[in-house]
DNA sequence: TACGTTTCCGGTAACGGTACCGGATATTTC
DNA sequence: GAAATATCCGGTACCGTTACCGGAAACGTA
């Protein structure tokens, strides 16, 4: 029971030579319907399995996916959902890795999977990324790279990423619509694109509505709540403080917003805040917190479907997918009755 | 740059012979230190990276363990952290995939992680899988299993799982201590493992305490918030209905609370509620709601060194690790001050 | 009948390593 | 100084499968 059947068996059995098998199994054209057809009996009999090592070995292609995503959040795991769905609908396999937001254990993940023999990358890259090697070398190796989320200006693959500048924008210019005028935001990593994207469309909206803007409003930190807790306290401590917050993901709301209530602050007559991922949670908290949603499922099977295009075509002509995002509002930031 | 360069290549720049060159990459005795860096410095040279596909395929060996879980939610999340932790530290390659608590999909999912050859499974069964024919299939070629969280009692393998009998009691004992009397349990699904010695528990909890089981009061639905909140709402609405309910899970918990703040009943006065899993929300929720906690991170990292102590022991005894749960105490339940 | 075409199949090399066997020097031992 | 022993290295089979080449029989065609 231990030993697994091969085409070897299988020809023995049946007095043929092993490429007739081989190629029986795989329906070429040039072997008789008869033979066919017995030895997909004696495989069913022997109970034959292909052994993918030696076929990918052979062929050098594993129809396995490498994805590294920085870690297995709401948003990131749901993305990884929808790869998962057309990637598996496909026939690949998904080798998913998580970054822990670490530089080190990206450049490891990677190098492991290239030793692996990964088909190819689809990559949303960690918060401490800033060299890029690492992922060259799947381009040096013809392995196509697919990057979504947090996407990598210096890597010429194709991108699956949300409208982050319009995403700031539309939760900035809401604020602004509800009457708050002196809005912060809290951003995230100063050397990520998106934080800086959602940065853009807050400045954005600020400058059409003729708003000025504060340095001491933008705040640059972690995406983790404590940060956002202790930022937003700092930032409730000043003479002129912030009359809406605006932060870069769910988790820094939640931070200022304890800040807030422990300052003793009502949402939304005294402060707006804005969160960003809507969470489900977001709903459940007193009071719920407006949100931006991102078409995340939508975004992982995109980058999915891109990629195993890219795997079977040799164009390789760079597209960006832009992806929209929705505001969603609660009570956080309702502060006009419509 | 596209062809990688093999030990061949290695042997042909030094005149030495294929073996020697496989022997002195990984530093045999039988190879002079002379040779060893020559070695060396040119496989530095030409950046060799050793075709794991190939060494795979000879020694019938992958270095990578297969990770099957229903989904990637807040615990198991952190449970396959945990694994990555241990299993990168020990030179295995870890290859996630979620069965979205789908028979298909798992048994999809198990059949090509076998033909892949993973080294063995470490795996959390969906709750829709009530044969294990395909996981038997990995015994049959003496690869090591390891079931974590929702074991699986057919199956004789090594368990890392929670002390769901005495998480059940103390959920409910603790119920019990705050003055509450007809307490309702939100079960899972029926035939889970996990479910039922929660719901053991609490039935211990209830008889040590001289309570009577009420039929009525023991709900069976799936993890799942929308169930929760109907079942919650009928359970609300009979005569006698629970002053308190136990959930079995934080997302459960919600729906309750919903179904709760509808009726217009208050926490901890009229109703006690307690979840499970520790979700960080429940802290931030009004009430803040009663939960038990497990050490999902732990377990992770425990189910990883096991498996990879048995995939190096030939001792098959089958151990089953029970971790202590700990209760956490919130408003939701506290109705009596200390 | 003789020729070209299909149709079907077998043989073999190859993919990149590993493991084992055996042999040629160099070194020690008495 | 011969025999025993280390030390180091080369040759080769092999893992399971595929790709390619070539050939024999069967068939059609003139």
């Amino acid at each position: 029971m231990k030993k697994q059947a091969t085409i070897k068996d299988i020809a023995k059995r049946l007095n043929v030579s092993i490429s007739t098998v081989s190629r029986a199994l795989k329906n070429a054209p040039d072997v008789s319907n008869q033979t066919k057809s017995a030895v997909m009996a004696i495989a069913e009999e022997l109970h034959y399995q292909p052994n993918r090592l030696a076929v990918s070995f052979r062929v050098k292609q594993t129809n396995t996916i490498g994805v590294i995503v920085p870690n297995l959040d709401y948003v990131l795991s749901t993305m990884v959902k929808g790869i998962d769905e057309v990637a598996l609908e496909a026939g690949y396999t998904v080798m998913v890795c998580q970054s822990n937001e670490s530089f080190g254990r990206e450049v490891l993940n990677t190098s492991r999977m290239l030793q692996s023999l990964v088909d190819g990358l689809i990559i949303s890259v960690s918060s401490e990324t800033k060299t890029f090697d690492h992922i060259k070398k799947f381009q040096e190796r013809d392995l196509p790279i697919v990057a979504f989320d947090r996407i990598v200006p210096e890597i010429i693959a194709p991108n699956i990423i949300l409208d982050n500048e319009y995403a700031g924008y539309l939760a900035t210019d809401h604020l602004i619509q509800q009457g708050y005028k002196n809005i912060a935001i809290l951003a995230g990593p100063k050397n990520l694109g998106i934080s800086n994207a959602r940065m853009d469309g807050y400045l954005k909206a600020l400058k059409e509505n003729k708003l000025k803007v504060d340095p001491k409003n933008i705040i640059h930190c972690d995406f983790n709540q404590d940060y956002a807790y202790f930022a937003t306290k700092e930032l409730l401590k000043s003479k002129n403080r912030p009359d809406a917050i605006f932060t870069i993901s769910d988790r820094m709301a939640i931070g200022a917003m304890i800040a807030i209530k422990e300052r003793g602050l009502k949402m939304p007559t005294d402060i707006g805040l804005m969160g960003f991922n809507n969470e489900p949670m977001l709903s459940l908290l007193t009071p719920t917190i407006s949100s931006i949603e991102q078409p995340m499922f939508e975004m992982g099977k995109l980058a999915a479907k891109i990629f195993i295009e890219r795997l079977h075509s040799e164009d390789s002509t760079v597209t960006t997918e832009v992806l929209k995002p929705r505001l969603i509002i609660r009570e956080s930031s309702k502060r006009k009755q419509l």
